[in-house]
DNA sequence: GAAAGTTTATGATTCAAATCATAATGTGTC
DNA sequence: GACACATTATGATTTGAATCATAAACTTTC
C-alpha cells in the first residue's frame, strides 16, 4: 500500500467504478498502477467454457495489476469491481518515477509482490494436488493469516459465498458446499447461519 | 540475474551441490539469496501421498527463492539440484544492502518477481480449469516465449521428461503421454524421437 | 554386451468430482 | 408482503483423469 497523498502528489486520480465495471481486460497492456480506496475489486479469468477463476480479491489499501508495469507482459487476467468502488489510478511512467525517488516505497512494493508470489506458489501446488477439502482449508488459512492477520480457532468469518470459494479454488459450487459440510463435521471449520468460520 | 562479480563483491560465495542435494526445505526461514551459476535447480512440493509438484526449474543466471527474503514468510517449497550445480549464495542482510545501494539491480529484481508472478497467475488459472492438453500447451508456450525467447512453430525443443511435464502441470505421467500424443495428432506439437517440439 | 534402471507406451478399471436436476432457504426490491 | 433473484442444499448420473498392470523402447553402468 502506498499512501494516498503520495499517489496524488505524483498525479494519481481517484476514479469511481460501479459494481460490475471492468477496469482492464486479460491481454491488454498495463498503463496504470491501481490501488483500492473503497469497495472491492477482483481479478479473474474465464476459461473456454465460461468457468471463472478468481486470481484475487483486493480491498481498501491494496494494489493490484502491478506485475505488467515491471515486466514486459500483458495483463494475465481481468479486473472487475465487486461493489461500487473508488480506485486511485497512477500512470505507469509517474508510478515508476515515484518508486525511483522513494526507495522505501519500492521495497514495500517488492514485498507486496513477494507475498503475492508466496500465495500463488501455495495455491498452484495445492490446486494441482486435488483434494477439495485441502484446497479450501488452504485458501481459508491463507486469507486468515496473511490477509486478515487473525489467529485463534474460528476467529475468521469468511466473507465469501460458496461460489466465490469455488472460483478461488477451481472447484464447483456443489463440491464446495459438500466439502465445507464435511469439514464442519470434522471440526475444521464452523458454519453459523450459512457463514463459514475458520 | 545479478552480475556474479557484484554478488562476490558483497560477500557472495560459490557453492557446489551434487545432483539430488537439497538447498533448502519447505517451511524453513530464508537466509540467503541464491543464483545458479551452472547446472539446474528445481523448486518443488510433495503432497501428502508423495506426489511431486514442480514450482519451477532454474538454470544458469537465474535466481530462486527470493520472495521470503522480502516478505515475512517461510519457504513455500523445497529446492533441489537437478544436476551437479554451482550456486552463488549471498546472505540476506548483504543482499538487501546490495539492493539498497544499487536501485537498478533492485528494479530488475522486481521485474523478475513480476515475471514469475505472471507465470504463476497463468498456471494457477490453467491448472484449475482442468483439460490436460490445455495445461500442457500453456506451460510449453510459456517456457518457449518467456524463458527461451523463441518464436516460430516447433522451434522449441522441450528438454523435459514426460514425468517432469506431469509434475509441472499437476498431471500424471500416463495422462501427459496420452495428451501429448493427442496434441501431436492435432498438429499442435511435434514428437521426434520421443522429444516434444513446440 | 548383458544387466539394471529410466522413460515412454498402452489397455482395463476405478473413483471422485463435475454435471444435471430440482428444491429449499435467504435476501433484496418495488 | 409478494415477486424476483441469489445462495445454499441434496440426490442421481456421467465422465475423464487417476490408478493399476504390464511391457516395450531406450539409456546407463559395470
Amino acid at each position: 500500500m502506498i499512501s494516498t497523498n503520495l499517489l496524488l502528489d505524483f498525479g494519481g486520480k481517484i476514479i469511481t467504478y460501479p459494481k460490475g465495471a471492468q477496469l482492464f481486460r486479460e491481454g491488454e497492456t498495463a498503463l496504470n498502477y491501481y490501488q483500492v480506496v473503497s469497495g472491492e475489486v477482483k481479478m479473474n479469468n474465464y476459461n473456454l467454457d465460461g468457468k471463472e477463476f478468481i486470481q484475487g480479491i483486493f480491498a481498501s489499501g491494496q494494489s493490484f495489476g502491478e506485475p505488467p508495469l515491471f515486466a514486459d507482459v500483458k495483463y494475465p487476467a481481468n479486473a472487475e469491481a465487486l461493489s461500487d468502488s473508488e480506485v486511485i489510478q497512477l500512470h505507469k511512467s509517474q508510478f515508476l518515477e515515484l518508486l525511483a525517488s522513494h526507495p522505501d516505497v519500492h521495497l514495500r512494493m517488492t514485498e507486496t509482490l513477494a507475498k503475492r508470489l508466496f500465495y500463488k506458489a501455495i495455491m498452484v501446488s495445492e490446486i494441482s494436488s486435488q483434494e477439495p477439502e485441502h484446497r479450501i482449508l488452504r485458501i481459508l488459512d491463507y486469507l486468515k493469516k496473511h490477509v486478515h492477520k487473525l489467529e485463534g480457532p474460528f476467529s475468521f468469518k469468511v466473507d465469501l459465498t460458496r461460489q466465490q470459494i469455488a472460483d478461488l479454488t477451481g472447484l464447483r459450487v456443489e463440491t464446495v458446499i459438500r466439502a465445507t459440510k464435511a469439514l464442519e463435521k470434522k471440526g475444521e471449520i464452523k458454519i453459523k447461519s450459512r457463514k463459514v468460520y475458520r
